[in-house]
RNA sequence: CGGGGUGUAGCGCAGUUGGGUAGCGCGCAGCGUUUGGGACGCUGAGGUCGGAGGUUCAAGUCCUCUCACCCCGACCA
């Protein structure tokens, strides 16, 4: 490909909605352009990328023993009202209605479809197992789609699923996944760490999630040095502190002038943070709920989701907890009714604890739990914090950002059972079959790449899924040696079926390497009189400083060579 | 949806306070001189000032409504 005739400019300088490291790059590289929120159009550039990455995806699923196939995007809604799914993707789904008014969505994901598909072809435990897969655009409203390429509304997924005979085959299948995913992060040069994860819309038990580890991402993942244990914040578990175990003193009640939040009442009552109980609203489908939690701990809100079973999950108002007579800033357990009380498990660490008293600038001190009040369901409800204590082995718990790459889920029967997918057994028995899923996303393996994989010049693909391997940067072209020489290994190379990108353009060499370097092709080759005059061409690995001369008559065999060894 | 912000040429911005000729840099086109890490000169093209309505002799600027985009939070591949 030349330089001159291919479609998508660089830019020297980045749009300022671009503030995330991946999105400035394909954006400066002219790879992509936004055509609204989350909603992006590929250059041929990026589309290379993406096909790279495409295949290799392909070739891992394959060689897993997956098989391919294509559902639809359009779907009937009423298929996701059977599952229940359309109220746990809520408006997440985009729905549209066709000219007979009949409502449809868009596919965000494709477990519904697919579990009707193997019901109408798995009916025996002849047919099992299956993996079977789709590369596909998936649709999302997403409340607020950010960072490039990171979370858009449209985006490709490899989607995967697995349908099995029992746990420990889908156990099996489920490993075979891990693995085939493992290989192809490796494959497009990135490091990607497995952590347990919840399992959000899709349901089912044991969920994963690969991880990306970078600066700007989005997902924070808590884990241990020592044990390995690593999960999703989401889903994360910690020990936490325990303050001394004291005798349980007589409640008092202490007089709080104007204070609401845990700071000021522990700093006023002089009174660790630890040693308090905090009281969080929140509405869940309509109704209002109470959350006991100790004072130093937040929420987290993905297990208080769970906990509740619940579709839709957010802080109440300010209005809506006066409504429901509770005093915000003294608001208690102690003597609470009409409100669904839910406790976190830490309200049993720790004695004697100051809680509110239900009474305007009055707190109640002492407080013990079962001795003086009562809840309607205890959970792990906390949000696991670095510091904390590894629930597997003890040691200190570490927190680091990333972007999620990847996820999968044992499912169970959950969908086999709602959608009728059953087989017979050897014995004539009838059983929902087991299933699996498994997603990557590729665009946002793409900004993940460039996230991991850049300096301070541009981005550094690595070769397995680099537009080209080889930026042909021939300096004053108008130099008909350096025109006929660069011409040549250009045709040569070309030949060779090396994937070439050929730097025709009469411009400075500081535009050329820049650009160069942006594109992040793996091999730069330069030609120019300098190098001409001792016969040969300069070979720079994108990745590397240092530069080497080659010999004209052996550049394409060795850059053969040097390419068949990336 | 809650909170914050921005819309002026392809990109980055100034101009809005105090209404009066549409500006700068980069990029783009032509010519010339340069050029081993984003060169310089000259000439030129490019604008419904996000949109609609209003106030005014006159609106990028004031008023009303509206749309889009970005950032922080709830969602997730």
């Amino acid at each position: 490909m030349r330089v001159s005739k291919l479609f998508g400019k660089t830019q020297r300088e980045i749009p300022a909605e671009a503030d995330n490291l991946s999105h400035q790059l394909l954006i400066k590289a002219g790879m992509i352009y936004q055509v609204a929120a989350g909603i992006y159009s590929y250059l041929p550039l990026a589309w290379r990328v993406f096909k790279k990455i495409e295949n290799i995806i392909r070739e891992e699923m394959d060689a897993s023993g997956g098989q391919e196939l294509n559902m639809p995007v359009l779907q009937p809604l009423e298929l996701w009202q059977e599952t229940g799914r359309d109220l746990a993707f809520g408006k997440g789904l985009f729905t549209l209605s066709d000219r007979r008014e009949r409502k449809l969505a868009l596919g965000p994901t494709h477990e519904e479809i697919i579990t009707i598909l193997a019901s109408r072809n798995i009916k025996s435990y002849r047919d099992l197992p299956q993996l079977l897969y789709q590369i596909q655009t998936k649709f999302r409203d997403e409340p607020r789609p950010r960072g490039g390429l990171i979370r858009v509304r449209e985006f490709s997924m490899k989607d995967l699923y697995s349908f099995d005979v029992d746990e420990e085959r889908l156990d099996q299948s489920y490993k075979k996944m891990l693995q085939a995913y493992r290989n192809i992060y490796h494959r497009c040069g990135l490091i990607a760490r497995m952590v347990e994860a919840d399992s959000g819309a899709i349901g089912g038990k044991d969920s994963h999630e690969f991880i990306v580890i970078t600066e700007t991402g989005e997902d924070e993942v808590i884990y241990c040095e020592s044990c390995g244990y690593s999960a999703n914040v989401e889903k994360a578990q910690s020990i936490k502190s325990k303050s001394e175990d004291e005798n349980p003193l007589p409640l008092e009640e202490v007089s709080t002038p104007g204070m609401a939040t845990i700071e000021e009442v522990s700093e006023f009552l002089k009174v660790p943070k630890n040693k308090t109980l905090k009281a969080v609203f929140y509405v869940t489908d309509g109704e209002l709920v109470f959350v006991v939690i100790r004072g130093d701990i937040e929420v987290n809100e993905v297990k208080l989701k769970n906990a509740l079973r619940c579709y839709e999950l957010r802080l109440a108002t300010e209005a809506e907890v006066k409504e429901a007579g509770i005093v915000a800033g003294s608001a208690s357990p102690i003597g609470i009714k009409g409100v669904k009380v839910i406790a976190d498990e830490s309200i049993t660490l720790g004695a004697n604890l100051v809680a509110g008293a239900n009474k305007p600038d009055t707190h109640i001190k002492n407080v013990n739990y079962p001795r003086d009040f009562k809840f309607d369901l205890m959970a792990d409800i906390a949000k696991a914090k670095a510091g904390e204590g590894c629930p597997k082995c003890g040691s200190k718990l570490a927190s680091v950002g990333g972007i999620e790459v990847g996820h999968t889920f044992k499912l169970g029967t959950i969908f086999s059972e709602k959608l009728g997918a059953f087989f017979i057994d050897s014995s004539g028995a009838s059983h929902p079959i087991l299933m699996g899923c498994y997603g990557i996303g590729l665009d946002r393996l793409i900004a993940a790449s460039i996230e991991q994989n850049h300096d301070d010049k541009g981005i550094i693909w690595p070769l397995p899924i680099a537009p080209y391997h080889i930026y042909l940067c021939p300096l004053y072209l108008e130099n008909p040696e350096v025109k006929a020489a660069a011409e040549n290994l250009y045709a040569d190379l070309e030949a060779e079926r090396l994937e070439v990108l050929f730097d025709d353009r009469e411009e400075s060499p500081g535009v050329k390497f820049n650009d160069g370097d942006l594109l992040g092709i793996p091999f730069r080759v330069t030609i120019s009189p300098r190098t001409l005059k001792a016969n040969s061409v300069e070979i720079k690995r994108r990745s590397e400083k240092e530069s080497q001369l080659l010999l004209l008559d052996e550049a394409v065999t060795k850059l053969k060579e040097l390419i068949k060894e990336s």
